[in-house]
DNA sequence: CCTAAAATAGAACGATCGTGCTATTTTGCA
DNA sequence: TGCAAAATAGCACGATCGTTCTATTTTAGG
């Protein structure tokens, strides 16, 4: 029983990184059969269709997302510290060049949002869920002392989230590395105009 | 002569509402000659090849928007003016469902941005010459004395890029039109801060 | 109006798509 | 170590992909 769960690990592996460059409703059967070392049905009686294997690929990403890099912010203690590590990890994440050709979950939003269905629904949940998680550590911050009491926390997060497509479009698309150092000046500032005092 | 430009265009067309559904690589010769009212064969007379469609498919897009919100833009003087003009006709074209499935140029670069060929040099340039532009009209607020001489003007444009991503995102994926209002509210914001004064 | 040229349609091609089916191999347990 | 069960391979299917060919229709100019 462990075996499938095994190689069920192994495609998926191999799906992310295969996503991240043709992405998610660009995967084929046969083209990630052939990246696996698996035959074509037998890569497919682990999902038993196209939509569960990119639903699974989706959730994947975002197991891998909440791990890396959530987690160990949520390590750190409440507030700035913990902001800051979110929004760095995240960076440094694109960065990294964690996947080949970028973020699976930031493509497969524009590739899904007019195709109903299982994925769409699953990156709307992880979309909410990150945007409410990045709230929630700025409401924390603010808590702490450690940015004004009065700060719009959703108009915050929105920007960070634009610092980050930004940047990563600036990796991906345009192949300059200017993108993460403006997102950190960004994020710098936006701290800065918002610091308590 | 005219008639073959008369149709190509109205084909055009369709493919940009289509793209913007499926995405640019998610076009089929097939559906869009069926939804131009054209045989396969018809249709691809029209081009040569599939990438040279896509590659029309995004040189429309881009003179478009061009056409339609960077020249209305130009036509108002240099400073505050030129530069509101310029966001807030970016973001009520999102806002007004310009496309069924939202701006096919921003989906096309998550599409393209590890696929070498004529479409991606097409979009590194036409984004390249966004970039500048944006570049140039906070420049010119700057130089007419409407915003602070020594903002960061690189830095900027970089966050109005990513206020327009994220009111994307906000619209096409989440459904949700408190991405509009975030994002004046964030260029109001950002305007603000760095008032000459 | 007639006709050469331009525009479109129709059929067919090899390839690949997602998905069933049945055989064969491989695994974990008695 | 042998055997049921699980995992994988092989094959075939209809559909659709991009593309090429030839035939037919439609257009524009003398």
């Amino acid at each position: 029983m462990t075996k499938k769960a095994a190689t069920r690990e192994a495609i998926l592996q191999q799906a992310l990184a295969l996503a991240s460059q043709v992405g998610v409703s660009g995967l084929t059967i046969g083209s990630l059969a052939a990246a696996s070392g698996l035959s074509k049905s037998g890569l497919f009686a682990h999902f038993g269709s196209k939509e569960a294997l990119q639903l699974a690929v989706v959730l994947a990403a975002q197991a891998q997302f909440v791990a890396e890099t959530v987690q160990p912010a949520l390590a750190l203690p409440r507030g700035m510290a913990r902001l800051t590590a979110l929004f760095e990890g995240w960076i440094g994440r694109l960065e990294g060049g964690c996947y080949p050709g970028g973020c699976p979950l930031l493509a497969a939003a524009y590739e899904f949002d007019d195709q109903p269905g299982a994925v769409r629904e699953a990156l709307v949940a992880g979309q909410r869920w990150q945007r409410d998680t990045l709230e929630r550590l700025l409401q924390q911050a603010c808590d702490a002392g450690e940015l004004a009491e009065d700060c719009d926390v959703a108009l915050l997060a929105f920007m960070l989230f634009g610092l980050v497509q930004s940047a990563h479009h600036d990796l991906q698309l345009l192949d300059s590395a200017d993108g993460v150092a403006l997102a950190r000046r960004g994020f710098a500032r936006l701290m800065a105009m918002h610091q308590a005092g």
